[in-house]
DNA sequence: TTGATAACGGAACAAACGTTCCATAACCCC
DNA sequence: GGGGTTATGGAACGTTTGTTCCGTTATCAA
């Protein structure tokens, strides 16, 4: 039997996420990488093969950690206008008076990588499809309850739902009024009128 | 006096928006650049001084250039759903069948550099502040002339327009279904109804 | 035609890049 | 407590990075 290893993957998995998502994928170095995870070259190169591997599996670590907890939220609303409310406050306070908003990493990468990078395209697009899931059936579901009106399209609302995210994740790069982000959720909350 | 530059410094801008349109700033290599520019390094860097440089001076090149037919399109429209509808259009035609898909480079500088440069930054902000404006007095205008309900709000309303467009430059980075971006095509319009 | 100036092509630079290699250390089954 | 196996630290690899330097060439006023 061999020697164990003296890290858990998921932390370092953790740690590299908090990289790749703040600078992206190139402007991140390998040397940054063994620097940050506490991790040796050959101990990161061992587990986890290159650094576009690495980078792809901190990508699902991403999405099963942050993305999760809104699809929680999504599903068990209750109320939807609320939920898109909250969801929308994340988003800000996550990024709002911060000196380098680090912004959604699937976003990010989406705009970095997933033009040239199938496997990055990929788990971009099934981020995509659990959300718009997610809000097309709590809109079906709203629906049946009699707390949404029936002439709601479910599938082309939940698109344009998941796109108003998208828009304002990228427009928390830069810094924004709060009077123009307010703007946005209104427009965005009639959506679901 | 001295020998006369080889190069029009404007087509050269335009060459290097179109690589780092594609690629992005630290994707594109200095090598990337001499080749595709059809300039020599020295004659680059007397010219431009540095990549930085030259990415800051091409990313308002496609400002100018590109987005400035949007605000004509915006600035001169007679009918405001006809008009976003028709920008749409060239967002996507822009990018679906395209094997690497652009976006909007724009979009791209946001994600990738304005957390961290804050001239390009600026750049983005200023480009939002621009295009935010003249759907806000393009939409008052329609007020002025009964084309448009007077208690939509113009602000908000411009400012959730261009969230959604932004958020579509993203999603065309990934292959989208048709009928995906015909909703939220249809449910930005009703910002408008 | 000469001379001051600036553009040019191409070689050269140090630094940083992603990755590999190897000797050593730790682990568990037998 | 060996023996087979894998993790580890650190040096080293060849490339590529962005940038600079220099000898030559083109330009035009004087």
């Amino acid at each position: 039997m061999a020697r164990t290893k003296q890290f858990e993957v998921e932390n370092v998995l953790d740690a590299a996420v908090g990289l790749f998502w703040k600078k992206g994928y190139h402007a991140t170095s390998a040397n940054d990488l063994v620097e940050h995870l506490g991790v040796s070259r050959s101990s990161l190169y061992d587990t986890f093969r290159d650094k576009r591997n690495l980078y792809l599996q901190a990508l699902h670590q991403y999405r099963k950690r942050i993305i999760g907890r809104h699809l929680y939220l999504i599903e068990t609303a209750t109320d939807l206008k609320e939920t898109l409310e909250a969801i929308f406050s994340l988003i800000i306070e996550q990024d709002i008076d911060d000196f380098h908003p680090r912004g959604c990493m699937l976003v990010n990468a989406a705009t970095e990588m997933a033009a040239v990078d199938e496997d990055v395209a990929a788990i971009v697009r099934g981020n995509q499809w659990d959300l718009q899931k997610a809000w097309e059936m709590a809109i079906k579901k709203a629906q049946f309850q009699n707390e949404l009106r029936t002439d709601i399209n479910p599938k082309s609302t939940a698109a344009a739902i998941y796109n108003a995210i998208i828009g304002m994740r990228v427009a928390l790069k830069t810094e924004q009024e709060q009077a123009t982000l307010d703007g946005i959720i209104r427009q965005t909350l009639r959506l679901l009128d």
